[in-house]
DNA sequence: GTCTATATTGGGATAGAC
DNA sequence: GTCTATCCCAATATAGAC
């Protein structure tokens, strides 16, 4: 099995960048983790460089994100119901989905604008597509609320998702010691009481 | 002017670290730009390691920040008037100071937990303590929510602002485009509507 | 307090055998 | 496809003159 190998570099590098950073993580480490000897050249049959290395481990996790997202909302019933239950259990979603890209987004953080296309790939791909889709789903959610409006709130809730999962990320635990579920709650408890279509009619 | 010279190292190295990481920026750079001669060893009068270098600018600029709040406090005005008038002008107030902590926060950001000693006093002091003051000066403005629904309440609001923050530094623009006087009246349109003392009187 | 010069090492990358 | 061996450079850090 030829490209074995290769996704064992990958696995190795998504993990030791994102707990030591790139810069952090010997190219010999990641051989010795994907079972070659470590200072052999090994690595430089599959990536010509670290950064190589990087781009195809961040492109990997977009591609798993995307494929479970989409099966996850084939699985999603039928809409009906009470909209404030369904805006509940989607944000619930969105931070389990945001949680399962802690090594792409701890690894993004650190490198920040180091390679700014792959930034900006990772940007339309995970941030602006999936805001548009999000408020795209929102609004027909809500009741007197203008599209433009709905955009913002959208933004407004992702970046909650997001400033939550990176603290956490950062410093071991989650801001205020408030534990996910009671951060969701919270967080639906702002947006639900927004008038919704049902209330509306 | 014996530590002038410390200053300058300290600045270069808050933005250098900032820009392109601690283990991206070698102390040839730092000398440089604090007008030594790159190469000699005029950083190790000031500093022992890069690290040291790292915690004097980390501390630096938590020292700077947490005057310039006392100060603006200070300053506030007694807080009589409309409630939720006084919720959005403290949210453009504390999106300012997170931005204003732009470079920290970039820092943090890239390191990590690399050296948890410093991660964990940067926590207590600019996360934990601001959201105890934060939950301490909303609950009075608030009607009949509970201390405990005040407290993840503002959980949720700092992690937007955070977020927002964050993301905005890493991609170079705001998530979906917002603006940050849109960003903080979507989100002070979701916490002013809860029942505030005045309607609630 | 700052310089020139340099010792030293860690790690990226390649050549060529197996 | 993986190994041993090695080249080479960048960067940390020090010694000692000025």
């Amino acid at each position: 099995m030829a490209t074995a190998t290769r996704d064992r570099i990958l696995d190795a590098a998504l993990h030791a960048f994102a707990t030591r950073g790139v810069e952090g993580t010997p190219i010999t480490d990641l051989e010795a983790a994907a079972g070659l000897a470590a200072g052999s050249g090994g690595f430089y049959r599959y990536f010509r460089t670290k950064d190589e290395v990087l781009a195809a481990v961040v492109r990997r996790e977009m591609d798993r994100v995307d494929a479970a997202n989409l099966e996850e909302e084939a699985a999603e019933p039928v809409p009906g119901g009470d909209p404030s239950a369904v805006i509940e259990a989607r944000l619930g979603r969105g931070l389990a989905t945001l949680r399962s890209l802690g090594p792409l987004m701890a690894i993004l953080s650190r490198e920040q604008g180091r390679i700014p296309e792959l930034a900006a790939e990772v940007s339309e791909r995970m941030l602006e597509a999936g805001l548009r889709h999000d408020a795209a789903r929102l609004a027909p959610l809500l009741g007197d609320v203008e599209a433009a409006e709905a955009h913002d709130l959208v933004a407004v809730i992702l970046s909650a998702l997001v400033g939550y999962t990176l603290a956490t990320g950062y410093f071991g635990t989650p801001p205020g010691g408030v534990e996910p579920d009671r951060f969701v709650a919270a967080l639906a408890g702002l947006v639900a009481p927004l008038p919704t279509k049902e209330r509306s009619l």
